[in-house]
DNA sequence: AACCTGACTCGCC
DNA sequence: AGGCGAGCCAGGT
């Protein structure tokens, strides 16, 4: 199990309608510090259509301003179709939304 | 093989 | 309050 896959798996226990930080996905992948690793590996996102990406926003509930899988619009438009509030264009509404509860992933699991 | 960079976050100045 | 540097991992040059 790499860091990449820990971090993947995470991503893929949000919730729908939920959002998680990249903080709160490295904290599952192991670490927060590896919040950074999180962005570049959805970046690459090997797995479109099984990694809920937009669901994954920054620390304030903004939306990435790079350039998302469609554009950051369409990241809103698909949060948004999941009964995500937004505070705005682009911050979600992180009282409702965001995970409280992201288990930690388990290496030796195999998951 | 080494260095640079990148969808982030936190701590210091 | 705003800016800068450090720390993390992987992939490309």
């Amino acid at each position: 199990m790499k860091t990449f896959e820990r971090i993947y798996e995470a991503v893929k226990l949000i919730p729908e309608g939920s959002v998680a930080t990249y903080g709160q996905v490295a904290e599952a992948a192991g670490s927060k510090r590896l919040s950074r690793v999180v962005g570049y590996a959805l970046h690459a996102n090997p797995l479109p259509g099984i990694i809920p990406c937009h669901r994954v926003v920054k620390k304030d509930g903004e939306i990435s301003s790079a350039f998302a899988f469609g554009g950051a619009n369409r990241q809103a438009e698909l949060l948004q179709a999941e009964g995500v509030a937004f505070r705005d264009g682009t911050h979600v509404d992180m009282e409702r939304h965001c995970v409280t509860f992201l288990p930690l992933i388990q290496e030796e699991k195999g998951i």
